[in-house]
DNA sequence: GTCTATATGACGATAGAC
DNA sequence: GTCTATCGTCATATAGAC
């Protein structure tokens, strides 16, 4: 994992546990003693990089928002078109803006309104980028609504990882929201 | 709120708290002083109607799967479609069931079992009914996610509380997804 | 039977010594 | 960077009031 914001080696592999920590196990299960445990440092060494659970909390933040703006930036230019390359992008677990951008709502859930501002500051990229795309609003707004779905699905998956998804039904779906362009 | 399962005026009120907390604050602001100063009972007097905090968490299981399980009943017959039927009740934040599964959705994301199981189950129905009625599986999906993404976007919205999607773009919506029925 | 008040024991975050 | 102590919060057990 990369992460732009945050250089150092060690405080980088803090932040993954912890963003690992909320998707899989939400708020309750990212404790700092889960944290120290999962990058391998004691409590402590976790709280050397992080001042406090508050200040990693903040980074995670900041990164998610970094991260978001500069795929807004890749979407814009994405040789696919806008629309597939947000919808299957949404499809990509293993991508590590999705998972900074889950364990953002994670936290959101609680009622945490700074990570409520990260989403929506997000989402208002997105929602832009695409309408550039398709010229329109309401068909923008269907496939943010769609990439939340298949996000949101992702958490039902059976445990050996079937695709619900597959690629011939992307297709289908990128011509259904956005009949101008052809996938190919 | 009226609930299927728990009978007592009591015991209703208590569920009612948890599920609330449970889609306000999540799991960790679930906690049982919370869920006793909500309904206004003591923490024993809480205690008293479920032995556990975790028979609590079954309770909401079995209510949400119960209602599920009628919602899918009503939804087959509905004068309006199955399809708008099910987009207009994700649409409502009020609603006693959408609240239930939302309930589960966040206890569901710290791991538990169990509670996916719940979600897997009536999921299952929602796509049985919405494929009786369309006759396209794909479709079906895509209207399933898409009631995950409306109701994933509540979380976001503004505090004043503005509809993201306008009546009549739930018809272009019902229209964009099942053509073969017009919304009226 | 329906509830409240208090006690207990576990766990989490963090500060300070090393 | 680690180890230890402290303090707060939570679930739950126990005892008893009406």
């Amino acid at each position: 994992m990369v992460f732009v914001l945050t250089i150092d080696g060690q405080a980088s592999r803090v932040l993954e546990a912890y963003t690992d920590l909320l998707v899989e196990r939400g708020v309750r299960g990212a404790t700092l003693e889960e944290v120290s445990r999962r990058c391998g440092l004691s409590k402590s060494g976790v709280l050397h990089h992080f001042r406090s659970m508050d200040k990693l909390r903040v980074a995670l933040f900041a990164e998610a928002r970094e991260q978001a703006r500069e795929d807004v930036q890749t979407m814009r230019t994405a040789p696919e078109g806008a629309v597939r390359y947000y919808l299957r992008s949404s499809l990509d677990r293993e991508s590590e803006l999705e998972r900074l951008i889950e364990a953002c709502t994670r936290i959101a859930q609680t009622g945490d309104e700074e990570a409520l501002t990260v989403l929506r500051d997000s989402r208002a990229g997105w929602f832009e980028g695409l309408s550039e795309a398709t010229g329109d609003p309401d068909a923008s707004a269907l496939i943010l609504m769609l990439g939340d779905g298949v996000n949101h699905n992702a958490l039902l998956r059976a445990p050996e990882g079937e695709t619900f998804l597959t690629d011939a039904s992307l297709d289908r779906l990128v011509n259904l929201v956005d009949p101008s362009r052809n996938s190919q």
